[in-house]
DNA sequence: TCCTTTGGGTATCCAATGGATACCAGGTGC
DNA sequence: GCACCTGGTATCCATTGGATACCCAAAGGA
């Protein structure tokens, strides 16, 4: 994988054929772009827990704004991550759900969510020794 | 429904207390933002194979801007994943390296970096269909 | 009748984030 | 003296995201 050249050459045009995530280029670093988002990442936790509207994924996800909520379901549903379906109630009602594909890619994330839950305090104790650290060597 | 204050009245303090990943402070949400990070998860993976200078990182990870890769590597070490050694070479060389904790979140990580890689032709096939959905729309 | 409310969005504007480029230290080789 | 190395900052500008206002169309109240 590593080559002792360190130089960039037109060569590394191959690279995303062979699979390297890191070319910007490659379609796997470009879905990885996505999926490792905040906001797509928090509404498609929510979704899982089952089929919600709009409005009520905009106050479960806090802070996230109606202009990005849109924008990510939008984006999602195209990934056929997340389904949309029209109830021609009145006001129209709008129900998002995850699909199939979006299951197997919440597993996925499962264990990071994990991850953070019970990593967090190790982490917050790094930050403080950080910022220890930091104002003393200032 | 907004009560305007951006305040943060008591019962939002006990949403966090209860562990709601959706509440914006609550501290794993915010861990959660910093994770679900493009350029810290390439970072990361990139770190995984090995302790790697500053230089070679902004090589092998392609697309990184030198501000991007320096203000991410100074948050990785601030969060105790990533270490930062400097040598006394001249010119003075400056070696990254996952840390143990950051290899527990990068074993997390792994399943959704392999989802990525197995579902991509599935989410290319829905990005597909949707696009010629909305072309038929129109 | 007109006015307001509803859900699910757009349109618009401005602040914050990210990227490109230039620059810096300071020791080395030419 | 001059250019070159690594590992960064400083600066400027483009793009992104957030706040706000507005839209539709029907229902309900005064």
């Amino acid at each position: 994988m590593q080559d002792g050249t360190s130089q960039t050459p037109g060569y590394l045009q191959e690279t995303w054929l062979r699979g390297d995530v890191f070319a910007a280029n490659c379609p796997t670093r470009q879905l990885l772009d996505r999926i490792a988002d905040k906001w797509s990442t928090l509404i498609l936790i929510v979704l899982g827990e089952g089929p919600t509207r709009f409005n009520a994924l905009k106050q479960r996800v806090d802070g996230v704004s109606q202009k990005m909520l849109s924008q990510t379901l939008k984006s999602l549903e195209r990934d056929g991550l997340v389904s949309r379906s029209v109830v021609a109630t009145v006001p129209v009602s709008v129900t998002y759900a995850v699909t199939p594909l979006g299951r197997t890619l919440m597993a996925a994330m499962q264990s990071m969510i994990d991850w953070a839950e019970t990593r967090m305090p190790e982490v917050a104790a790094a930050q403080m020794a950080y910022d220890q650290r930091s104002s003393d060597a200032h």
